[in-house]
DNA sequence: TATCTATTGTTATAGAATAACATCGAATGA
DNA sequence: TCATTCGATGTTATTCTATAACAATAGATA
């Protein structure tokens, strides 16, 4: 579970992306998309894998930012609420959302050795899980759903390590 | 968000059937259910809904056992392992099993308002699941599905209490 | 400009979980 | 019976996650 430390190109034209489709939703919103806001959103999409609010305040404070836990918290509870970012309730990790706008709760696969996460948006386990709940008259406000397990590249480097 | 402090009869007899199932699990398996953590399955079941690790230190405390975080996170842990207790991360907390020797994740619905979980067994979900993560080679080992909504009788009582 | 509100800074603390080492106790074998 | 061994528990300390409470600041509004 060794997170690179410096984004590829790929993941700075995803965060780059991601970092202006923010903007947008806040505007329509009419809420503020700030500086410190901003800069926890690009922190996390620069990332490979989901940060925890540790690690994030860490970076912040490396840029210089004087800052506690509620400067990083408050950022998250933000861009939580504004389906900008993901929390992984297993991992108390939070990542990137790639279907900002529409609020959903989404589906994980999280792999154990390397820690990147994969977001699903399957229907059927969603509907699914509406139907159980409807049948027990139970108010659906949102589903945690998260596989945790082991991806192909970390199947085939533990096959080839050992 | 209220626990009862007192079990009523219909969870003694839950928890009653439940450390007697425990027992014979343990039995058939070799694996010893101490006095420590037949209490605290004990005190998990009296409970009517999930309880935190440090909600069952206290109980412990109050027995006048001596003990540290560490005593409970232990036996938890082996109830874990032995699949008579289950974690809800989105939580932090544990519940009975009711279906102890089979390990499985389990679904839950959870009650923002009361606190209280229900367990689901809905094989679509986990089918569902394990095709998506297959479709993408991803190697499942641990499913984590929880729901949070409003109970029938929390639906009402905000109703009459409005 | 004065005021009001949202945002951020700051300090302190609560809550969840584990590391490391000491001690105890039940089973096993001599 | 005694000694040994290993699993279970006790103990202390620490790390990580998250929030409460209040102060200071900055942006918008009248």
């Amino acid at each position: 579970m060794q997170p690179p430390l410096e984004p590829c190109s790929r993941q700075l034209a995803a965060a780059r992306q991601a970092l202006s489709q923010a903007e947008i939703v806040c505007q329509q919103r009419g809420v503020r998309l700030t500086q410190l806001r901003r800069r926890v959103l690009e922190i996390i999409w620069h990332h490979s894998s989901p940060l925890g609010a540790y690690a994030i305040l860490d970076v912040l404070r490396n840029d210089g930012r004087q800052g506690a836990p509620p400067t990083v918290y408050r950022a998250l509870d933000f861009l939580l609420e504004q389906g900008l970012i993901h929390r992984l309730a297993s991992l108390n990790m939070f990542m990137g959302c790639r279907q900002p706008g529409a609020h959903h709760s989404g589906q994980f696969l999280i792999c154990q050795d390397c820690g990147q996460a994969d977001e699903l948006n399957n229907q059927t386990v969603e509907a699914t899980l509406h139907t159980e709940a409807m049948a027990r008259h139970f108010e659906v406000l949102a589903q945690t759903v998260e596989v945790l397990g082991r991806c192909l590249d970390c199947q085939e480097a533990s096959r080839h390590g050992d």
